[in-house]
RNA sequence: GGCCCCAUCGUCUAGUGGUUAGGACACCGGGUUUUCAUCCCGGCAACAGCGGUUCGAGCCCGCUUGGGGUCACCA
């Protein structure tokens, strides 16, 4: 009835029509509808999203992603967001990485309503700590014999998979004729012999309703009788996600599309429990340049990994948010702020993104000099916390002044290779030899020689900026020079290579002693 | 390999039967600038192929090809 037509489009595109948006409205078979309310003209049920990261490491670009979609969602739609902690592998679990997660997901922006690290009475919010709500709902559906133990051997059923795949078939799981009774199970675990138990997949066709997607069937003869319950007594990641996203109150499931082939096992397992559907939306993935999954082990696509390289939260949230959906015009720069206002569910598209970093790189650019200087500041020394760098971190009004002065830098990497030489000990500078050749050595030397004769003007020069601009303005006319002829050899000589601020910020800021013993320096080595 | 999904510039994408197929990044060229970076201007560049449907297809259907996902006691 209502749910064919609400499905009716299919795998066809969908776009935001009126007509469409209705259908949020419409009356959902979703779970935990406690209330609806009143957003615009549009009556919805309220909705419950949820992230459930494994803690297994770094949060990585894709996963932050996932995290930004619920949160959006959740916002826009003035429904809940929940944080989960999927740590039911705890061979895979990764001390201190839950924490990881937190702290990048507070990075970017992303807040959350209930769960980890912010409480909540569906708790505890961590499915390790859950390991009895578990058990009791194997122990249900073995009760009521939709699920039976197994004895196999995970060195069994390798062989049979590799077997299978000899034979050019695909694997799939044969229930045993007689299945063993609670007795007898017992008795193979008493002895110390695996069992796991599996579900009893009735073997018909699943259909999955894909709010990105449209329908997705599963046939029958694919399915297998998976594994629920590891034979370490832990759940396997179906029925604990499953069982906490019912018992959470989850409504609206947010993820990455390689679930979707998969979902049928939730919807089976949903149904076994007598569960409503939530609503589905799987976000087609992130692959890197040559259109590889992008992965943790791919380096650093991590969250972390760019802020210390000096990326802005703001860029990387606006760059995530357009791999995957899109607004529908030509506009591409958006706050977190105006993303919650903008985003929308039916705009999110179907086919694999490739992670651009050089149009992350132009966002960032753009996010810096967007950004005003307190808000730069604050970011600059979260940058230099988490990096080994020549600059005085404690000293703000310096940090202040490198910002200025090193305005239209693109990360705040750039302030380090373009600044840093000014703060190392002048023994520390290393003379690049190829700026040392075109700057200095070519034409006879000339640039030593205005270096030279520089040198004897500065020492008798008042150390202000402006009384330094003046001098070598003064000097260049004298000399019929270019300001680059002049700039050059005094940067190499400064700095050992040929990038720095404008020269009269790179004099002022290396101080008069540091410039005339790094001129002195430099001299030196003309008659070596 | 079975099953499932996807398909517009190199990349992210706009496009819902009639468009010079738009924007952004990258790239190329030019300009501003004492270096680098920024910034400004201009340019290059796409509907995977083949069949249908239609007066008319990037948009609808089918096939082919290509790509991806999944087939774990990982999530």
């Amino acid at each position: 009835m209502g749910t064919a037509k609400r499905w009716a489009r299919g795998g066809g595109r969908r776009r935001s029509t009126r007509g469409q948006r209705l259908r949020v409205g419409a009356p959902l078979p979703g779970a935990g509808a406690c209330c609806s309310a009143a957003v615009g003209k549009y009556l919805m049920v309220d909705i419950k999203t949820r992230f459930a990261p494994s803690p297994t490491g770094q949060l990585h670009v894709g996963s932050a992603r996932t995290a930004l979609f619920c949160h959006l969602l959740a916002r826009k739609m003035g429904g809940m967001l929940l944080l989960r902690i999927e740590d039911t592998d705890r061979a895979r679990h990764v001390e201190g990485a839950v924490e990881r997660i937190v702290d990048d997901l507070k990075w970017l922006g992303i807040d959350w309503d209930e769960g980890a690290g912010v409480g909540g009475d569906k708790g505890p919010y961590v499915q390790s700590q859950r390991l009895g709500i578990y058990t009791k709902h194997v122990e249900k559906l073995l009760d009521a014999g939709l699920a039976y133990y197994a004895f196999e051997t995970a060195e069994q059923l390798a062989g049979l998979r590799q077997t299978a795949e000899a034979e050019k078939r695909s694997f799939i799981y044969r229930r045993p004729d007689s299945l063993p009774t609670r007795g007898q199970a017992e008795a193979v675990k008493a002895e110390g012999r695996p069992a796991v138990v599996r579900f009893k997949t009735p073997g018909e066709d699943v259909a999955i309703h894909d709010e990105v997607y449209g329908v997705v069937t599963v046939p029958g003869d694919q399915q297998d009788d998976f594994i629920i319950m590891k034979a370490d007594g832990w759940p396997t990641y179906h029925l604990a996600n499953v069982v906490d996203d019912a018992l959470m109150g989850v409504n609206f499931i947010v993820r990455g599309q390689e679930f979707l082939g998969q979902t049928w096992r939730h919807k089976l397992l949903r149904d076994a429990f007598g569960w409503p559907e939530p609503r589905y939306a799987h976000l087609p993935l992130i692959m890197d340049m040559k259109g590889r999954k992008l992965s943790k082990r791919d380096g650093d696509v991590d969250i972390l990994s760019f802020r210390k390289a000096g990326y802005l939260p703001e860029a990387m949230i606006n760059f995530i948010a357009l791999l995957g959906w899109s607004p529908g015009n030509d506009r591409e720069r958006f706050s977190l702020e105006e993303l919650r206002e903008a985003f929308d569910i039916d705009r999110l598209n179907k086919t694999n993104a490739k992670f651009d970093r050089d149009k992350l790189l132009a966002f960032n650019t753009a996010a810096i000099a967007e950004a005003d200087e307190d808000r730069l500041l604050v970011a600059f020394e979260d940058y230099l916390s988490l990096n080994e760098t020549p600059f005085p971190a404690g000293d703000t009004a310096m940090l202040r002044r490198l910002l200025q002065v090193n305005k239209g830098f693109r990360t705040f990497a750039d302030i380090v290779s373009k600044s840093g030489s000014l703060f190392v000990a002048d023994d520390a500078v290393e003379y690049n030899g190829k700026a040392v050749e075109k700057v200095l050595a070519k034409n006879d030397g000339d640039g030593w020689a205005v270096l030279a004769e520089l040198r004897a003007l500065l020492g008798a020069c008042p150390w202000t900026g402006e009384a330094l601009e003046k001098l070598l303005g003064e000097f260049c006319t004298g000399r019929g020079l270019g300001m680059g002829k002049v700039a050059q050899p005094l940067r190499v000589a400064l700095t050992g290579g040929t990038i720095s601020p404008a020269i009269g910020e790179t004099l002022t800021l290396l101080g008069k002693d540091k410039t005339l013993s790094r001129i002195d320096r430099c001299l030196a080595l003309a008659r070596t």
